[in-house]
RNA sequence: CGGGGUGUAGCGCAGCCAGGUUAGCGCACCUGUUUUGGGAACAGGGGGUCGGAAGUUCAAAUCUUCUCACCCCGACCA
């Protein structure tokens, strides 16, 4: 991709309605706009880092079994009164009708609909286990959306459904997911905790959930250093560890992910059974399994940047590395920077070239502003002595290199 | 929903209290020339229902009332 095709309109003042670090860098970087409170536009970078991260849940997910589906984002009315929540459920629930006035509703949460979707076709416990997810657009009309990505109306959410038999099956699953979700977190190299839960409006018996540690938080985490056990507050009462006999320490986080035992709760309402061994009709147990798409992007800016801007972890990062020509007058300049751009992009390395006809200061502040985890920099080094600058974005550190040193450098972050 | 705040050009703001030329500034944008290792310089130029409605007045961005949108604090949540 070139600079100079890429729609990036990024931002030099600090938008004044934007709060939180992570809104104000998106906004600036050019990866997203609002276009209502709590509704965004994703711009081409911003997507690209959605995208990237979405790939990491999809690998992790299909490597424990679970199958992607896509399920509607507008849901009949009926399926919600059959399980309570139609009522239950507040403001939150966006309604609407058609033209021939059916109510419906903005899907915040799919457990109706996957239910529903399996209850007429499994039969037998032996078809179970089994997991389906999906990585789709939610709403919910949040009494006061916040912070950009982070508490949005309308977000990206990847949520998985499963199904047992019995309650260890699930038990089962619920390490598993909760493992899953360790190494998508890990991957994406975000600090975080795995914190107990409440299981709140959900029902159910267990929660966990994910929280990427940050000042700006919405969450307290209360955490024992000692025997690493991590609560939040809705459970805990006390100011020492239920687990040893420490006191615990106050820090804040960002919940990107919540995972939830749920037991018969929706199988019950929803007539979801299977026939056992004895031929006995058994409701499903069940789990569900949330992540925050915008939100975690959000949470790992939080979590990763500086005053200039934006340092990506490489496994978000919209592109791995940014080619900078200092001046692109110089026909031979170019030549070499689009066969340094090319080579890296045939090994699979994301790159984009910084084609633009701008001064070198403008170039610099955007990379640094946007994140890219290297900048190489085509300048006067190479005019002189045929040497590439290869600056790193989260250490600072900066190489000399030849043109096949720096290849060769840079191809070990291939895709 | 309760409390606080903000709406003036794409972005950031001044002007409002104390009404009075053609509504201003910085950045961005367009044209030209010169520039090019850290957000270039000069010259010229375009862009505004002052969030909306009603009212007071000879006169409203400015005063009054209503209204809408957005932001922040609380309950909620991935």
């Amino acid at each position: 991709m070139r600079f100079s095709q890429l729609y990036v309109p990024t931002i030099k003042e600090t938008p004044r309605d934007a709060e939180v670090v992570s809104h104000q860098l998106m906004l600036r970087a050019g990866m997203i706009r609002k276009v209502a409170s709590g509704i965004y536009t994703l711009l081409p970078l911003g997507l690209r880092s959605i995208r990237k991260f979405e790939a990491i849940i999809r690998e992790e997910m299909d490597a424990i079994n679970a199958q992607e589906i896509m399920m509607p984002m507008v849901i009949p009315s009926k399926l919600w009164q059959e399980t309570g929540r139609w009522n239950l459920y507040g403001k939150e629930l966006l309604r609407l009708e058609d033209r021939h006035d059916n109510v419906f509703c903005l899907g915040p949460t799919h457990e109706e609909v996957v239910t529903d979707l399996v209850r007429d076709e499994l039969k037998s416990y032996k078809q179970l286990p089994l997991t389906l997810y999906q990585i789709q657009t939610k709403f919910r009309d949040e009494i006061r959306p916040r912070f950009g990505l982070m508490r949005c109306r309308e977000f990206g959410m990847k949520d998985a459904y499963s199904f047992h038999a019995n309650k260890d099956c699930l038990d089962q699953m619920y390490l598993t997911m909760a493992k899953a979700y360790q190494n998508i977190f890990t991957r994406c190299k975000l600090s975080f905790r795995c914190v107990n839960a409440d299981n709140g409006s959900m029902g159910g018996s267990a929660s966990t959930e994910f929280m990427v540690t940050a000042q700006t938080g919405e969450d307290e985490i209360y955490e024992c250093r000692k025997c690493g056990f991590a609560g939040n507050q809705e459970i805990l009462t006390a100011a020492s560890c239920p687990e040893c006999p420490s006191r615990l320490n106050k820090i804040r986080g960002i919940e990107v992910g919540h995972i939830f035992k749920l037991g018969d709760t929706y199988t019950k309402s929803m007539a979801a059974s299977v026939l056992n061994k004895l031929g006995n009709q058994i409701e499903m147990t069940m789990g569900c399994y949330g992540i925050g798409i915008g939100r975690t992007i959000a949470a790992a800016i939080e979590q990763n940047h500086d005053e200039k801007g934006i340092k990506w972890p490489i496994a978000l990062a919209p592109y791995t590395v940014n080619i900078i020509i200092t001046s692109i007058k110089n026909t031979s300049l170019i030549q070499y920077a689009n066969k340094f751009f090319d080579q890296l992009t045939q090994q699979g390395v994301d790159t984009i070239i910084d084609d633009r006809d701008d001064s070198i200061g403008v170039k610099f502040k955007d990379s640094e502003l946007i994140g890219f985890p290297f900048q190489v920099v085509f300048g006067k080094l190479w005019v002189q002595e045929e040497r590439i600058e290869v600056i790193d974005r989260i250490t600072g550190e900066k190489f000399i290199l030849s043109f096949l040193e720096a290849i060769k450098m840079l191809c070990q972050f291939k895709k």
